[in-house]
DNA sequence: CGCCGAATATTGACACTGTCAATATACAGA
DNA sequence: TCTGTATATTGACAGTGTCAATATTCGGCG
């Protein structure tokens, strides 16, 4: 599969991947095309054949993290579902430790440097199924009998933009200094996730 | 004051204004130097003798963007102190509010376009006071006697982290679209604050 | 008034960017 | 093998942030 023929192969795969590598060294403003294609060992236009834009590339790294996000919280459930600790507080705190460990796809997945997301299927399909995930989490930690639907989709609603929003204004240095350490901010997580 | 003499008098501010014009209308990633120089009437170097770099300017239209928040949010509460409606219903609608309507800006002040806004006191000074203003307004609606000054913090802290999180999600299409009508996120935005 | 330094604005250049048209190369199936 | 299609390259274009050199204006001092 890997030749550096003239024909590079799997381009598209590559360039994503690359994207996120590039994102995670210099941000999202030192994330370009070229610098793409560059390290990728590829003339400045050929990922044109694989992505329309700028943006094509940008919603398909972003969809990328926000696969790698699902899976992140996945295995946390999973594994904790036998577990006595606060189910909420580890999913909340993996939420958190997946934008600060790499701040630049998480602005990217969440900061609207990508014009119309809800343009590219693959992004709204896999946006649904963090959704899903989230509620099958409430459900799972409500032990007395299962909420009604319409409570459940509300609740996920709330724990999602508690945490998102906390993830976000630490991301965004919101918060005076003092609240910025570690272990505080697992405190405040704690206050954030409980009801 | 105005003049279209060679100096112009007070470029600094017309530059951040014009900022603030150019990115309600064209959104972040329309927002250049050059594009506000010109607008501006005025040479693309000029700007480099007030704003030592284009994240220089960018911070000041942000901290613009935090004044305007903070009027917006101090004026709902002055009236309000006499009405006997949810005021942090209203607060938090207001701040969605000054999203959506324009939400070029409020992704500049939050969506992290910015590197170090922590690096410019003007901007830590309204940071910090918009969270004061947050406090004072919870403070206010809890009847029942005053709350020890930490768990006063951690309220604000919850607080604007739901409201903020909810708001950035709306802004982002993260939700699924039969919740993006305005009524819908009011009943939204209810459960949101209500604790 | 006239002069001079400081503040401010302009001009021109540079490397970099996203994008497109024209061209070249490689692959896959007849 | 030949041919069409998919893929990659090259070269161009306008727009960008930034800097150095230059020009213009202002404020204060004589």
């Amino acid at each position: 599969m890997e030749s550096d023929t003239y024909h590079h192969g799997n381009l598209k795969k590559a360039l994503i991947t690359t994207g996120l590598e590039i994102l995670s060294e210099k941000g999202i403003e030192g994330l370009s095309l070229r610098k793409v294609a560059r390290r990728v060992g590829v003339s400045h236009a050929a990922p044109y054949n694989h992505f329309s834009d700028k943006q094509a590339l940008l919603a398909a790294i972003s969809t990328e993290g926000h696969k790698q996000l699902y899976e992140t919280l996945f295995r946390i459930f999973d594994s904790m579902k036998h577990a006595s600790e606060d189910i909420l507080l580890e999913i909340a705190w993996a939420y958190l430790q997946f934008a600060v460990e790499d701040p630049g796809r998480f602005k990217l997945m969440f900061s609207g440097a990508l014009d119309e997301e809800s343009k590219h299927p693959e992004f709204v399909e896999i946006a649904s199924k963090n959704i899903a995930l989230l509620e099958a989490i409430i459900q799972f930690c409500k032990e007395d009998g299962r909420l009604p639907a319409e409570a459940l989709e509300i609740a996920a609603i709330k724990l999602w933009s508690s945490v998102h929003g906390f993830t976000s204004l630490v991301l965004e240095d919101q918060f005076p200094p003092e609240y910025m350490q570690a272990h505080q901010l697992r405190e405040l997580l704690k206050a954030v996730v409980s009801p």
